[in-house]
DNA sequence: TATAAAGTGAACATCACTGTATGACTTAGC
DNA sequence: GCTAAGTCATACAGTGATGTTCACTTTATA
């Protein structure tokens, strides 16, 4: 299973060769989610046997793409402080978290077509993680509502911050609002039944 | 341009088979985004050359079938009053529309694939219109806010619904419970800021 | 019922991608 | 510098989809 890296020590030009294919997997996909194994051999420079001396599949090759995207995401996610009043740390959260979901869009769509559904949840379980507790521990103090599911609202926003970023590569939205949209809707959103909707200036 | 009836008048057995295929079409790509025209010739009860007699490539077919899906989307929310109170009204729409975005989800999915994003908004844009005016209006009477772009709202609705139906595909929701959480949902996000979030009633 | 439109399967030509093999060449690492 | 690991170009086999042509049969409709 995985690559086919068993056990034996790689050589320098071989882990090279790998990292740029990954690279490269990432850079196509993301521009073309049908893009082919020779397209990224090609844009990798290296020969499309190569790539197949160190990857059983295609689906081997955009899971091993994907799952770079996430650490590079999770590694950006490490530096956010998502401590104090819940509102500013969920601001926070989304201020670095949507440019991610940005990069990673069309990757995302390819691994979509390619990967189980299972295995693209399972990659997601760090950043999941993370916003999971946050609002958990927002519904504990009594900033966000607690009527519906943690599930569905870490859904909500990822929906969100998604859609923000599809909107943008139609056109419909600049770089500069997306996040300020962003948290003024999911801020609502969370807010409790019956409390008044927080003022963040993510205005017109 | 379209498909190939230009004017001359169809037989009546053509129209048959015609429809046959557009409806075998919705079915096989709702269930398969990638299934071939072979397979939905098949399912029409049609020879593949027949298909070809009336849809000149793989694109017409879906576009034909993602018109027809959204005619008919059309057809139901027609009868959805959107008058009154636009938080009821909302609500209303939410009640019918969810279902609508749950039955085509698939079908969406390979018609952008296959189609330009332009002539996926093209079709969108009856529904779109209703929800425009409809949250327009709200903004006018003071019922939702009018600090974020009326296209951003109406692009947050849909894709709340939209999620909300894959959420039900992977098991982690239930029918019972979507209509309930995408309005409380949404109705907060729509929410003037400073003034209380609206009790729904969309619990756990 | 005559006839033109429509439907049919089978076959054909392309095309692109996947995955595998081969043998020669290059390079890392001891 | 020797050896094993890695790389490469080319070539091949297999698959599955798209469109098209053909000769023939069925059927709607005037």
């Amino acid at each position: 299973m995985g690559s086919k890296n068993s056990t034996a020590t790689k050589r320098a030009d071989a882990l090279r060769s790998i990292d740029a294919i990954v690279q490269a997997a990432a850079e196509c996909l993301g521009q073309n989610p049908e893009a082919s194994l020779s397209e990224i051999a090609r844009a990798a420079g290296v020969g499309r046997v190569t790539l197949y001396a160190h990857f059983n599949s295609r689906a081997e090759v955009v899971d091993a793409a994907m799952s770079r995207a996430i650490d590079r995401g999770n590694e950006v996610l490490d530096t956010v402080d998502l401590t104090g009043d819940p509102l500013l740390a969920l601001a926070r959260y989304v201020e670095a978290g949507w440019h991610l979901v940005d990069q990673a869009r069309a990757l995302l769509a390819a691994a979509q077509r390619e990967l189980p559904a299972g295995r693209i949840r399972e990659l997601h379980a760090g950043p999941a993680a993370r916003v999971e507790t946050l609002i958990a521990r927002g519904r504990a103090e009594g900033a966000f509502r607690t009527d519906l599911p943690i599930a569905w609202m870490v859904n909500v926003l990822h929906t969100v911050m998604h859609s923000a970023a599809e909107e943008i590569r139609a056109g419909r939205l600049t770089h500069d609002h997306a996040a300020g949209h962003i948290t003024a809707t999911v801020l609502a959103a969370f807010t409790p039944p019956g409390t008044p909707v927080p003022e963040t200036g993510g205005g017109v």
